[in-house]
DNA sequence: ACAAAAGTGTTTAATATACACCCATGT
DNA sequence: ACATGGGTGTATATTAAACACTTTTGT
């Protein structure tokens, strides 16, 4: 028992990801396609998860399974919080797909949420990198989704506004160079304000970690922007940096 | 398979809990002290848990933990992180004591963390609903713990900090009837600041959820201190209220 | 020349900080 | 009478908020 305990997946433990991206059109999710047997309806998406190894740990787990859909490794990866409501597999297709893949598709599963942070460099939304089934979802435009997959990307929002807040973050969702525009865009989407032009930049400036590039946008029907980076350096430096912008 | 497996206990997910209790004296843990075998060392402590039921919701676990422990129900609960590390369990005497007690001594578990709090007035340190081997310890003087749990409790109050910045579950601390010197006390002690004492008082007079009770402190040798109570009417209505004192 | 977004300062209001003495009670 | 913690106000510095025009580029 306790060998066989030792090999493949855990039954009962599962990990499910929501993938952020931010671009010129607002926030997105990348959500799977799943093959439903008989969807008469439409489409029918989930997020991206699976069941865990016994031998690894849960954030090996997430990161599995976004290497698998994106094939970039390390990406930045915050658990955030567990389901684990005896019913959140309860609706007939949900059961049936589960059938079809699943070894023990009765069992109960607790899943532990994460939230990945993409670059939008690194999110070719139809590269051949990414899984076929993978799709960029704007996130006012998610549909109803398989199991409890709505609460948990609600909840993994939630918790990103909550770390933005106190954490620089955001920089894993913009370009490794940004416009203050960009990282001004980034807040109001995420944390829903409007932010002053002036006095977001006024405050930004004075933070160390964002450093001016000698590099300017190129090929915009107006003023290029300067571009700029986040030092991480600075960053650890500097501390008592609060990221309430707004 | 799927009849066993949703009766009694899921081998491969428990919850633990982190009880916080507040006084005079400081910030508390509740630890459960355990019969380890052959314990050849002082005490052995660890936090309260239990694998979780297959018909039972993470919350519900949490709750029944408590409620077998301390004889109340619906504690204030809040989870706040899952460990997975394969080895979260190594030690040879954690592992004996795994051997003594549970049915499936070798298989993986995942622990959901929870954090409940307690008011002074619920936590009589030896009263009789309580369990006998539970303990209240002072948070500094918490000792090594089995397997994980010193990462989990360090991790529960981490949560426990942020969620008072910006939710007032502090109040779930402190007596219903309580003095600002305590409130200020309780923000010093978990958020681990000194705060000016005329200054938190006028920023917490502008909050209309504290309201002053017509009673003051008795038995004091001292000038007695005015009561106030939280009023969580007030604050639904309030809201955009923040609690970074400090 | 026009459209589109970048960039820039000042004034005013609100909030945060620093700081020291008298008061009510129990012993 | 003394020890103990409760209670109070003002002045100054810092931070937040509101607000409009000029600049640079591509077409």
């Amino acid at each position: 028992m306790s060998e066989s305990q030792n090999l493949g997946l855990n039954p009962n433990v599962s990990v499910d990801c929501v993938v952020f991206g931010f671009d010129k059109a607002g926030l997105k999710v990348l959500l799977i396609e799943r093959d439903n047997p008989d969807n008469t309806e439409g489409k029918n998406y989930q997020l991206p998860g699976d069941l865990i190894r016994n031998d690894e740990d849960l954030d090996e787990a997430a990161n599995r399974v976004l290497k698998e859909l994106t094939n970039i490794d390390n990406l930045f990866l915050q658990q955030f919080a567990a389901f684990g409501n005896p019913l959140r597999v309860k609706r007939e297709n949900d059961l049936e797909w589960l059938r079809s893949i699943r070894k023990d598709p009765d069992a109960r599963v607790v899943t532990i949420g994460y939230y990945a942070l993409i670059k939008p460099e690194d999110f070719a939304p139809s590269a051949s990198s990414f899984a076929r089934k993978a799709e960029w979802v704007r996130y006012e435009d998610v549909p109803e989704l398989a199991f409890d997959h709505n609460l948990i990307l609600e909840s993994g929002l939630a918790s990103l506004k909550q770390k933005m807040r106190s954490e620089p973050v955001g920089f894993e969702l913009l370009p490794a160079k940004f416009t203050l525009r960009q990282l001004q865009n980034l807040y109001e989407t995420v944390m829903g304000v409007e932010i002053d032009k002036r006095n977001f930049r006024r405050k930004v400036q004075g933070m160390k970690f964002l450093v001016a590039l000698d590099e300017k946008q190129k090929g915009v029907a107006h003023k290029p922007a300067q571009l700029y980076r986040f030092s991480n350096n600075n960053y650890k430096d500097s501390f008592s940096a609060t990221f309430d912008f707004a």
